[in-house]
DNA sequence: ACGCATTTGTTCGTATGTATT
DNA sequence: TAATACATACGAACAAATGCG
């Protein structure tokens, strides 16, 4: 009853065979990372993909159930099964955790700094597994809290993005956007972040972010350094963030 | 074919019934609210406990199922399926974020500075859902990585613990114990942490912080609040953590 | 070394409930 | 109301891992 055929050399350590359902899951894996289901639209319903699969509902319902939990898919009752897109409100502070003291809900304005193409230095290029002098593009900007009656900068964002990737991508087009940042990348790059990887660090501002912060300098800031990764494990987006927490702090769940 | 008779009372607006699975979970939990069956130990199998409950086999697995990814219980092809307990390896480094940024497996000595019981201070009190003046145990302690030949502090905790459900948490019981903190109270005082929220933040090491990290004063630091919580979502641990991150990372995975 | 019983893991099929359009 | 889609629940069978005799 394998609808997937049995991969042709199997390695010998490694698991010789896997469940149906996660054959299924990389089936459905692949789809999106070939764009047959953009971000936000539906994917056929479980009882279309198991006739398309030849394998029972039942099973396809656990595959997708998989993808739900790591949030590449959203299932809606009654009207389907959806591509997580950074487009929703929900999904909008799952890569976002700094939060107010206060407890008042998070509402960052933008200021973009600086959008330029690049060789990619080695550090970079060696993270984003990159070649030696590939392109990339590197963008700054500043997110502010509004204070009172005016706006203080609370986070100091470096960006670093492949090239070839992110082709036209400039600072009129950033400025011109209205909404996520990861969106954006959905729609007009076709670049879907799913996951990503931070390293927290306490460090001292240094004399330019401690300028752009509006901080004394040896302020003590939250540096959360993030690797994002697209569909197949590839990262995709280097960041480096400078957060100011005197009002502000990263919240994480332990589970 | 309802094993389990409906609430008495429905909220208008809540949903006014829970899914048979629903209601077999929140049977398990008070059972191992109730100390039934105990950290480590294995709960009865499926069959067994589709007999008890009168469902079937598959609604007690998707019961377990969700607990199971939510770290409450492990489950072990062919053995059976345990309360998760901190004694293990694997759940070890659920709670402890902090990695070398060599790479290298962490590998931290502890030195345990103080242990005494007190009236809660309010902020902890409330934190800990305590009534005013009621008891609270404090410890303090450091974490202590390899440098070379000797030990380099990297953590200085701060504890505090209602006193009421760790009567005769002394000094040298914790200075006799071998092994994670939680197993100690897991095993000794029956509380067992399933879930935690952090508040991380950077901050100036202050004087005597400064001393113990053996840092100058200034130095900025990875300030991490925890508030634990076991079942029943009773907060049971409130912890401040000062970390030096000079050659270590807190390690978080956003998806 | 082998087989057997136990337990979870996978897969199928079917029926019914609930939400949406 | 009807059609569609996901959600819940049941039952059955076999596979894989484990431990014991």
């Amino acid at each position: 009853m394998s609808a997937v055929t049995a991969p042709a050399a199997p390695v010998p350590q490694a698991p010789a065979f896997s469940p149906l359902y996660q054959q299924i899951k990389a089936l459905l894996l692949k789809g999106l990372e070939g764009g047959e289901w953009l971000p936000g639209q539906a994917i056929p319903s479980e009882v279309e993909l198991a006739a398309r699969f030849r394998v029972s509902q039942g099973t396809v319902r656990k595959a997708i159930d998989e993808l739900a939990t790591e949030n590449v898919l959203v299932r809606r009752q009654g009207k389907g099964t959806f591509v997580a897109t950074h487009a929703e409100q929900a999904t909008q502070f799952r890569f976002l955790r700094l939060l107010p003291d206060d407890g008042s809900p998070p509402a960052l304005q933008r200021r973009l700094l600086e959008c330029r193409r690049m060789r990619a230095p080695t550090e970079v290029a060696r993270l984003l597994a990159l070649g030696v002098g590939e392109a990339a593009v590197q963008v700054r900007r500043l997110l502010l809290a509004p204070q009172g009656d005016d706006l203080q900068p609370v986070v100091l964002d470096d960006l670093w993005l492949p090239g070839t990737l992110f082709k036209g991508l400039t600072m009129e087009r950033l400025q011109a956007w209205r909404g996520p940042m990861y969106r954006l990348f959905e729609a007009q790059f076709a670049v879907h972040m799913i996951r990503a990887e931070e390293k927290l660090r306490a460090v001292a501002a240094q004399a330019d972010d401690a300028a752009l912060l509006a901080v004394p300098v040896g302020t003590p800031l939250l540096s959360v350094e993030r690797l994002a990764y697209t569909y197949g494990d590839r990262p995709v987006e280097l960041r480096r963030g400078l957060y100011h927490t005197a009002a502000h702090h990263y919240r994480n769940e332990l589970s």
